[in-house]
DNA sequence: GCGAAAAACTAATAGTATTAGTTTTGTATT
DNA sequence: AATACAAAACTAATACTATTAGTTTTTCGC
């Protein structure tokens, strides 16, 4: 076996830390190749492209996502769970914001290793409404509705636009999510 | 007066046309002097940047969102209204795929141009609500409710991630819609 | 027709990602 | 321990970005 080089385990985490602390914007490959005391040709030796990387940086983002998620709802059912579920979403968001931004502008890099991103991102939710006994096609409306909300809210508090009004986000939110809950009961109440 | 040139607007109606044509990422200084005829540094003598460019494109965007909103809400009310204000709404986000995805990215150039904007988005939201009859503090909790699904919604789309259930997207955004409506109903009768 | 003001230009800088080709270096084998 | 190989890291180049300074061109008002 040759010489063992950066590999690209450590560039990952190299540039996920990298990314954290400067932010998504000041990201290049230069940037991340003086960090890793080497120049910007080489990383190619290890990464295909400036996509590329981004693609798996995002994959690990989302893996960190729905691990917080599935540990927030872990031995919890319906509104208990519900409400811990959006919550562990939305600190993700918040804590992580730089990582949520590439999380958000993932979807326009096309590509196949996404689908299973998107697996791992509906899973926690799909397992949550799956303790209010839907029907299944419901269940597939309602984890929209959900993820939408989630994703709703987080945007605009990236975006700074909920800080117009005098009322408290958190409250905005619970509000939001009891809706939802109140939703999800009349619909259970449905399939019964 | 000398020499009468290109102008601000026409250069704003050019990039915004061009965004709309072959998309926000192959959207450049050197694309858009290229449609105009001119040399790339010409088109500073009529804008500060790029950042600035972008800056005016998402506000005449927002302005022309808003605007089918008010349009779309025109003599409704309530549920009525807020169906209608959620499909306009969605509509933009779909057939101006280009120039709403510069709306969303708008947030992380600061400014306070933008602040101009924000109240503009707020207020057809806040004028459908009105008729519900909520609390003061209510009508600011569920306008970002509303936001919230409505962005949510129109980002997920714009990812794909909604199309890996077999349940048609259209209901999914009423069954989330209908769930706000409830929800209103209930809050204004809490407030009277 | 003339002067001035602004538009458009040329040329340059500094930044980006990326590729081709060369050199260095660590490791595994003899 | 010396060597050969393979991959890592390098240098140098290309082709894009946005942007600025300084120069030339144009055209409007007089």
């Amino acid at each position: 076996m040759p010489r063992q080089g950066l590999g690209k385990e450590s560039i990952l985490q190299a540039a996920i830390a990298l990314i954290e602390e400067k932010g998504i914007a000041q990201f290049s490959m230069g940037e991340l190749a003086k960090r890793l005391n080497v120049k910007p040709a080489s990383l190619y030796n290890h990464v295909d492209s400036l996509h590329d990387l981004l693609e798996q940086i995002g994959l690990a983002a989302i893996s960190r996502l729905t691990e917080a998620e599935n540990q927030a709802i872990q031995g919890k059912q319906k509104d208990e769970a519900l409400f811990s579920l959006a919550e562990a979403y939305r600190f993700f968001a918040r804590e992580h914001a730089q990582l949520y931004r590439l999380i958000l502008g993932l979807s326009k890099l096309d590509s196949q290793v996404l689908e299973k991103g998107a697996g791992d991102i509906v899973q926690p939710i799909l397992h949550v409404l799956s303790t209010y006994g839907l029907r299944e096609h419901q269940q597939y409306h309602w984890q929209r509705v959900l993820r939408g909300v989630m994703v709703g809210f987080a945007v605009h508090e990236h975006a700074g636009g909920f800080s117009r009004f005098p009322v408290d986000e958190n409250e905005s939110y619970r509000v939001a999510i009891q809706c939802i809950a109140e939703g999800l009961h009349r619909a259970g109440k449905e399939a019964e």
